[in-house]
DNA sequence: TTATTGTGGATATCGTAGGTCCATTTTAAT
DNA sequence: ATTAAAATGGACCTACGATATCCACAATAA
């Protein structure tokens, strides 16, 4: 279980547009130079986060991307689901077994309708847990990473 | 990024040996049956577990596996640590380019003696959240489910 | 001694992460 | 209008791990 390096990726190619003054856009060459990774296969990571609207992308000369809205509102989470997907972090296989029945609760009718099964004990211990997990990846933003990277550059200034 | 179908079946097999009154271990067979996966794979994921020492295993005449230790010392984390392994959840690939020397912090003389090597901003939010998801899943033990179980069964009983 | 049960190795299949290449489209600059 | 620069999307490739099966072997209790 690990996050993807398309993931790594993306979160050190979004903190590259937050920093740099903007006068231009920033093309895939410098973000590719600057990560260390092909240009063809960032394409791909940076046209996703376009998708999904992280970033802007203009071609042509003097093309690029740049962040479709301020740093301080885009969060790690938006980022790792984008590129991680949407799909939950546990699944239970074993909904038709005799043991799911006993860990399954039933809740109420109404509870049964809308979400149209019962839930299993250990998928709900493991939702929790992604719940919490979900709930600090919100609260970090890139914002928050550059500005960290900013206190540092002054520290180590003032110690000159 | 998701668990595996693995970590699925050693938690409810943990459960499962946890619920029963032992007078005898429980064979694979049972254990295969109850979770509806076939008794060679199961048997793998059992072996890790045993090599762990989360279960005991005995073969022979009614043989099978025990929980090593009682429930309530059995966390999830144990469990998903032994089945999906120690790496950690993310790791920096970036460690060489440009960029992460700007977004690493130096550390202490001692510190860098100590880890080897400085820390990726990224890595250091991620990794954050990684230790956030394990202390929820360090509280979390096979008991702790069955005590919900059976508050849930004896609220079935009650209403009838 | 034998039937039963777990162990571990070899092997198979399949999906996905990670990556490349190229034709096409879009845009800005000239 | 033309052209060069840049992003886009599709096709394709490879390696590896998750999932799974089968079998020979070891260990144990009856």
């Amino acid at each position: 279980m690990q996050f993807s390096k398309s993931t790594d990726y993306a979160l050190h190619a979004l903190i590259h547009l937050g920093q740099s003054e903007h006068p231009n856009n920033i093309g895939i060459k410098e973000l590719s130079a600057t990560l260390g990774v092909s240009e063809s296969y960032l394409s791909k990571i940076m046209s996703k986060l376009r998708q999904d609207g992280i970033v802007r992308a203009v071609p042509g000369v003097n093309g690029g991307y740049e962040l479709a809205r301020p740093a301080e509102q885009i969060t790690f989470l938006d980022v790792i689901q984008v590129i991680e997907g949407r799909q939950q972090l546990f699944e239970c296989s074993n909904s038709n077994s005799r043991q799911h029945l006993l860990l399954a609760e039933e809740g109420t009718v109404r509870d049964q309708k809308r979400q149209g099964k019962c839930e299993c004990l250990v998928a709900k211990v493991m939702n929790g847990a992604e719940q919490h997990l979900h709930q600090y990846l919100r609260e970090r933003t890139i914002q928050s990473v550059l500005d960290e990277a900013f206190k540092r550059c002054d520290y180590e200034a003032d110690k000159k």
